[in-house]
DNA sequence: GTGTGTTTTAAACAATTGTTTAAATAAAGT
DNA sequence: ACTTTATTTAAACAATTGTTTAAAACACAC
């Protein structure tokens, strides 16, 4: 028992490496038993099939994905604050997991796709209330009339994409590694600003409508 | 020799369309074929190996996706208008192609991929100036200090991003083809004054540094 | 130890993959 | 009309795919 819970363990961080780094009709099953380690047969012996294992395996990236998007709007700052937060923390995420945002859009976006899988997030987001707090603010004449889709489009774009877009942008200024992971660096300040400066303009008079 | 040309031709319709709906890994030569409506052993026939045919999808697709942004640049229009225009030309663009940023994002980040692809757009983009155009608004005074790098992050991850992520946010917030459709034709308006606001302060001394 | 159940293995499976072959058809040249 | 070349086809190819099978290895009760 305790080395099948295990295995079965191992095997499941061997897929979503694999799965991550090259998506589900990029790697075989012989390859993530090969990461784990271990027999072919173990993938259906446990999981029944890659599928099977490909929708374990995504359900968890997604909910490690929103994880901290709601743990930072449960906390007790204003809507400014934590819309700074959130960007401070998915730069960090995403500097440790740069793969995770291109996994899973590309996911999604394969038909024959079993994963209805997200829709359970929003309500989380909805308990946080940071929605109605976003509204109030509005409402003061503190913050820019902007709904919710429009606020997490702003925020995830230009979070997520630095990170997806990497191999293009390298490929495009022919920067290495390092050289491109600095730029990073700054450009997360820049966004920080540009978006906290666009959504809470200092001069209310002039900028809101 | 005029029909040749035709079935090449269609053969390359059909695998642009495959292509970039499910990637390189995500689709078979019978399946490019099958689209095609012509024999399988026509795709080594004419271009000898579906790598081989991919390659070549993949070039002109990139070329056709910074055409663009290099004759916008090319034009005779201040680096503020070009700005503006760029992000509306995208726009448009992506409202036509809007499965092409995440097409190739995905295809440049696999690995193995004989692709390297891009270096030759940069020199072109070099070319229209637009480069020291923005320098020299910079050293007026009229533009925030950004360099090329994180100017072109700053717009295409703007642009780019809520057309890949369609699928995420629809799947997030529930949302209907259309009624995201209608909420990007928004965004597109916020992207633009958010973007030029922040390169071009209104208020030179308070917010350049 | 013996027996019972679980885990792991190597081998096999049918289906599908990219590619090749060799024959059939069409086109072009003379 | 005949030859030659280019195009298209169906069939076959070896390799790889996800999955299954049946036997081996293991763990643990008794």
């Amino acid at each position: 028992m305790s080395t099948s819970v295990s295995t079965e363990e191992k095997m499941k961080a061997a897929a979503k490496l694999v799965f991550i780094a090259k998506g589900f009709s990029g790697c075989t099953s012989r390859e993530i038993a090969k990461e784990a380690g271990m027999n072919v047969a173990l993938v259906n012996y446990y999981f029944r099939s890659k599928n099977k294992l490909f929708q374990l395996i995504f359900q968890a990236v997604m909910d490690d994905f929103f994880e901290s998007m709601v743990s930072v709007f449960s906390s007790d700052l204003s809507i400014k604050d934590k819309l700074k937060i959130l960007i401070e923390r998915e730069y960090d995420f995403l500097t440790k997991y740069p793969e995770i945002p291109r996994f899973i859009i590309n996911e999604l976006s394969r038909k024959n796709n079993d994963v209805l899988a997200v829709t359970h997030i929003l309500p989380k987001i909805y308990d946080t209330g940071v929605i109605t707090q976003a509204l109030e603010a509005q409402k003061k004449g503190e913050m820019r009339k902007l709904d919710m889709v429009g606020i997490t489009l702003l925020v995830i774009s230009n979070c997520q994409y630095p990170f997806m877009a990497k191999p293009l942008i390298q490929n495009l200024h022919s920067l290495s590694d390092e050289q491109y992971i600095k730029h990073l660096d700054g450009y997360k300040i820049l966004v920080s600003e540009m978006i906290i400066n666009y959504l809470f303009p200092t001069d209310i008079k002039n900028e809101l409508k």
